[in-house]
DNA sequence: GTCTATACGAGGATAGAC
DNA sequence: GTCTATCCTCGTATAGAC
């Protein structure tokens, strides 16, 4: 019964988060405004407004996927105590995640660190902090906290845009994953 | 001869920095305004930019100390050829620097991280990039590099402001050096 | 339901008076 | 050496066309 459009429409939002994560991910968020965003889509500032409440509501929209992912992986850890089997299987879990993930979501992640930790809402607030601070075990010393927390960003920087460290992302991934080994215990 | 005023002045650049380095090391770059430092100073905006040519002028010009104390340190890392050993004295040394430049300074360093890689003019351009770098012997592997870049992260994250390690700043480079020994090889 | 037009206050920045 | 006045862009908000 509808008329079906000539050009696409309805699918507006999805392309505000399509440009947005590109922006975000190769400016950061920062350094992208609006109105770069609404031009290249064709439309005005205040169209984004009608899809999103704010601009933060833009970058927390996107992190929905990457945010599922590790709410799940803490999740799992927590569900059990912390053995060093168990640390080494969730270094390997997250390693996946950074994968699995719609890759540019997660680059969009970490190139956006500290835009994060500004947003009030802590829905997304530090990821990384949720993670090894389920690994670590009640008793651990100072020095056992920092080896799980470095464990976990090993596996990170392996991954993070622009980090130069050549090879292909496989390569960087078991690298890190031989790292993680020395450094969870 | 010169009459010496009433209120002190003339150290007005260095009171700008004063207050910079305090508001970007808690509030970070980004959500601090020059109007905001203006305002704690009793001037005007404009007045800043007598001073400063612009905003990231006032941030580099914090960052002199630490740059200095950094460029050294490549510079002696690249005076002889990259051993394990030497590679293990530049670790202690950065953890040394981390503590011996004005701490407040190096906070701002790490707590700007992003606000400084955005920074065009490159002198103070990723102070961890030139450093590792340096270290880096020519035939590493990926997972040596990486190794080496963790190396310097632990120091840096162990006294990183608001990490929640828990412990005093000592104990924690304790812990960081502890680690490293196991990175570096 | 989707968007344009328009405006507001705050941001960084500049020219020029004093 | 410091300020006023001004400018452009930013994120945000609302009224109303379609």
């Amino acid at each position: 019964m509808t008329e079906t459009p000539t050009r696409r429409r309805g699918d507006t939002r999805a392309r505000i988060q399509e440009v947005a994560l590109e922006r975000f991910t190769e400016n950061g968020y920062d350094q992208t405004s609006l109105r770069e965003i609404a031009e290249d889509l064709g439309v005005t500032k205040a169209a984004l407004y009608y899809h999103f409440k704010t601009k933060d509501d833009i970058l927390e929209s996107l992190l929905s996927q990457a945010s599922t992912a590790l709410d799940e992986l803490v999740a799992w850890m927590r569900a059990e105590p912390s053995t060093r089997e168990r640390r080494l299987e969730m270094i390997h879990r997250l390693a996946g995640i950074t994968q699995g993930v719609p890759g540019d979501v997660m680059r969009c992640v970490q190139q956006n660190e500290v835009a994060l930790q500004n947003l009030g809402t802590s829905l997304v607030h530090d990821l990384k902090v949720r993670l090894w601070e389920a690994a670590i075990p009640d008793e651990a010393s100072i020095e056992d906290r920092l080896r799980i927390r470095m464990a976990v960003m090993t596996v990170l920087i392996a991954n993070k845009p622009g980090n130069d460290l050549g090879g292909t992302a496989a390569e960087r991934t078991a690298a890190a994953l031989e790292i993680a080994e020395d450094l969870v215990r």
